[in-house]
DNA sequence: TACCCAGTTTGCAACGTTGCAATGCCACGT
DNA sequence: ACGTGGCATTGCAACGTTGCAAACTGGGTA
């Protein structure tokens, strides 16, 4: 036996196919005997709205698509498991999409080659350019998580990458540290989250009368662990090693936190470290991570209700929205 | 002007409806010189087939759920890029659901009140005991992750936790340790995965003559680091201390690795450890950890692929698959 | 010339739901 | 007795797609 749809119950219930739907969509305006009755067949039945057709009807499905380069980044699954709760809390349920990071995916993702059938979607892109994604049309809403500025009908959502990229070197510099390096740039991929920072990390140098130093800017091919060890092991072989490392992620600081180990050196007080977003992991480490932390839930919940605007009214300029940041001052970079 | 359909682009080709839509689906049995035709007209219109249509008509929509207690556990959120990847390889799309351990949204999910017309579930149970999981009726079939038995129609797959457990504390057994406590107990949950790796910590200890100590063996309330800290606090604090932990997650491994930090004690010195679940962090921890690793790409392929024979035909009797493991040897407990 | 076959193309109906507008019902006031 | 208004219920059509089976096409064969 198929499942049963809402001919069976009101077949049951003895009454129209549309008195159930109401029942299951506005309860309210049926008659409480009705009502009732129509609930015992609907449970009878095990009855369960079937929501392609719903969906074909009402011409949405509340479902949003997540498209990020790696949900097993831990930055990416926080946030993950943020937009999944506020989406609960919108009626919405989140399909969740993997680039790499590659950019012919990201392309195809945004396409909608794949976000199949959702009613919108959130978008963290990793080396898709604005422009790229303003010329996509008769897709589904987007909403960008990250640096990309809003282009077109496309909104952005996004901490100020710049501004805490300058505090936290700036930090560095108040603590006394006077060769910095910055680990995490991206040459090769038009990141522009990984750009934006590495232009905080000069500006905070540059007020702190410290000269830029090609040398010190070391650029990794991927923002995992691994890459945080090689570029901090290259960074310690310099003739003149750095006394403090800003990373442009945690994993990354992580990872050099591991190399520093690996030489003998010790956190904060042969080599300073700072990290980026305020992972979980990075709060128990030892010693814990000084790092930028994004207000997570904040960037989840705005982005979702942004989308929620734009998918009302899809001829909105873009907006391009900040969420805020704050520097959480631990032990691999104290006061 | 809303999005183009079928009939949209068969009058533009000047072909009928089917033969569009024998163009996306079959292009094979169209004449080349009508395909190409369509296939402009379908470029020219920015055509996309309407997934909530398609579902509708075909029965199914290519969707799966997967629903865990917390999509930002690193194990968790490793687990989902596998299924991810392995689902994309089917054909498949991810709908993804957190439960936060809490037994009524388990049940509520499983039930299907929000999984959206997912065509299969991939379930990580945290509290639902197999009972429950047996009793439901008209939702998509269910593929279990973790240690409740098969049961009835549903599939399980999982590692031996048991077996990997014992190899676990064997292991700490063999390296001379001799009171070695274990954390991670989940008493007020029936949470069977936590009850399987007692009893094999249990075994390990039988079989290498220590006498069991109800003083060693933790209960937590949930399985985050700061849970990992405040247990191995209380561990440290004991009379007679322990001189090696197992703990269940990596998670609360680390957390206890920064516990033992804190009181200037040493790992492995001092202390051994040893976690579960091989998350990458542990891998660049310092130390870095001793863990039992699953083989969570093969845990996550083979519960799709059952999921897919179960749709397929779901009068299959409950299958109980198991996925191998090993015992990974790190610094926090060397050989 | 009639016929047949393979390769193409087509029309019809149905998947299960909900928007719309109309109908039925009943109590109330006149 | 009759009209009125409000509440409850209903029928119809349509959302866009695909399964099915029929219909058409052209060239080859009997």
């Amino acid at each position: 036996m198929s499942r049963a749809n809402l001919r069976d119950v009101a077949e049951r219930a003895g009454v129209s196919v549309r008195t159930v739907s109401n029942v299951v969509n506005a309860p309210e305006v049926v008659a409480p005997a009705t009502r009732e009755r129509v609930q015992r067949a609907i449970e009878e039945m095990g009855y369960r709205p079937n929501i392609a057709a719903r969906q074909l009807r009402r011409g949405r499905g509340d479902v949003i698509g997540l498209v990020v380069p790696e949900i097993d980044s831990p930055y990416f699954a926080e946030l993950a498991a943020h937009v999944v709760r506020a989406a609960e809390e919108l009626g919405w349920t989140v399909l969740v999409e993997q680039t790499d990071g590659d950019p012919a995916r990201e392309r195809d993702l945004l396409d909608g080659a794949r976000g199949h059938g959702v009613d919108g979607v959130v978008f963290s892109p990793w080396a898709l350019t604005p422009a790229e994604v303003s010329r996509r049309a008769g897709a589904p809403p987007v909403v960008m998580l990250g640096e990309q500025a809003g282009f077109g009908h496309v909104d952005r959502v996004a901490i100020d990458n710049q501004a805490a990229a300058r505090e936290a070197t700036a930090h560095l510099v108040a603590t006394g540290r006077r060769r910095i390096a910055a680990v995490g740039l991206q040459p090769h991929l038009s990141n522009e989250t990984a750009r934006h920072r590495l232009a905080g990390y000069r500006e905070a140098l540059a007020a702190g009368g410290l000269p830029p130093e090609a040398a010190l800017e070391v650029p990794v091919d991927r923002l995992h662990h691994a890459d945080g060890v090689r570029a901090t092991e290259s960074l310690l072989s310099l003739p003149a090693p750095p006394d403090a490392v800003f990373c442009f992620t945690d994993q990354l600081a992580l990872g050099a936190l591991r190399a520093c180990a690996d030489r003998g050196l010790r956190v904060p007080d042969d080599v300073a470290l700072v990290g980026f977003d305020d992972i979980e992991a990075g709060r128990y480490s030892v010693p814990a991570l000084t790092t930028v932390a994004p207000d997570k839930q904040r960037l989840a919940e705005l982005a979702l209700t942004t989308l929620g605007e734009r998918m009302a009214d899809r001829s909105l300029p873009g907006r391009d929205l900040v969420v805020p940041h704050r520097l959480v001052v631990r032990e691999s970079a104290p006061a």
